[in-house]
DNA sequence: ATTTGTGAGTAAGTATTACTCACTAATTTT
DNA sequence: AAAATTAGTGAGTAATACTTACTCACAAAT
């Protein structure tokens, strides 16, 4: 076997950087190749010997914001101890991180997702990992009985998923603010209790 | 006031006939504006005679397919007593529109969203028009007391309506199939009932 | 001491794309 | 029939993602 390639070029830092740096800014689509090169104080052409394209350096980039996301989220769910607890904690980191990173949310949220090639992508396996670690509380939470064992994991976790990303949606489009402690136990609530009278 | 414009000329219901054509074989954002012009037998710049640009373009032929999928929810939701029944149909008609309709459907998840302008469209009033009475049917259920008093009737709407996106996502993306009334009855099963023992 | 090889970076393209504009042809109004 | 409005054309243009042929520094290998 080869000896793995660690080498980290300035050059390529530097437009990671500077991608980085003009997301907060505009989004991806509006970002051109021309302004992520001037922006790293290197030519167009750089970008392509470590990139596949433009879109496989955006999911390099966001690779990196997902990391610290999930180690977030992981870190704070295993403090708690009952499904129900973990579940909270879950809807409420989410809701927190989006909003605390809303550049990377509109992306994740808006832009990546029409992209087939999103999904082989590194930043998905985090995506993935997010969504499995969901999975195993819920699982875990039927065995238990802490849930309802007529329920599908599967269902459940669309239901748990779908409110947070929609939650997220109308703050990162229309920026409106979003109280999240209120709005995360909201949403706990129906879930888990029900709106049925 | 002027006379109401109300002429549709053969050039203009073709490029739209032929935007609606191409969107079921690929996405939008792939398919070219020659593309278009040639599929309708009209000259390039004709779309921009009757279109602002490409995105307006693609506005007015979602507006048409957005029509429909209304009309058939609200007839179905007309049929119904009850808030819960009423939701129902909701859940299931959304479900089951967006699987007929997958291109439509894609292009609503997926692509139109991060355009901003989308949002001062006349397809996104249909959208509005569609939320609204989820929201209406909501108040109206706890004004009857079908629904706990204690619930945010707009944190309510937004768990529904993202757990059928986040159901749609799944089949849009990865082609999954989507069981439709298990999947619609264990949403609302969980929506109104709760998911915790 | 010379050759060979390589990783980092550049400069100047090219092809494709959405969109424009000056024009003509057809149709409607006066 | 003349004028005016509407329908449609076709040849452009600017912008943009990506390519390709190249240079330079420098490290081993011969």
């Amino acid at each position: 076997m080869k000896q793995k390639k660690k080498t980290n070029p300035p050059g390529r830092i530097k437009i990671m950087k500077s991608l980085s740096n003009l997301m907060s800014q505009k989004d991806f689509h509006s970002i051109t190749t021309a302004e992520i090169a001037r922006n790293a104080q290197v030519t167009e052409g750089l970008i392509y010997k470590y990139f596949k394209d433009k879109k496989d350096l955006l999911y390099q980039v966001l690779n990196e914001h997902f990391y610290e996301f999930l180690a977030k989220i992981e870190n704070r769910v295993a403090n708690e101890k009952t499904c129900i607890e973990k579940i909270e904690v879950v809807i409420f980191s989410s809701l927190e991180s989006y909003a605390d990173n809303r550049i990377f949310s509109r992306i994740l949220f808006l832009e990546v997702r029409n992209s087939p090639d999103f999904f082989d992508s590194v930043a998905y396996d985090m995506v993935r990992k997010y969504t499995r670690t969901i999975l195993e509380i819920i699982e875990k939470g039927m065995e238990k009985g802490e849930l309802k064992p007529d329920i599908d994991p599967l269902t459940l976790r669309k239901v748990i998923l779908g409110a947070i990303e929609h939650a997220c949606l109308g703050e990162i489009i229309f920026g409106k603010e979003l109280n999240i402690d209120e709005v995360s136990f909201g949403i706990a609530n129906i879930v888990f209790n029900g709106a049925k009278a």
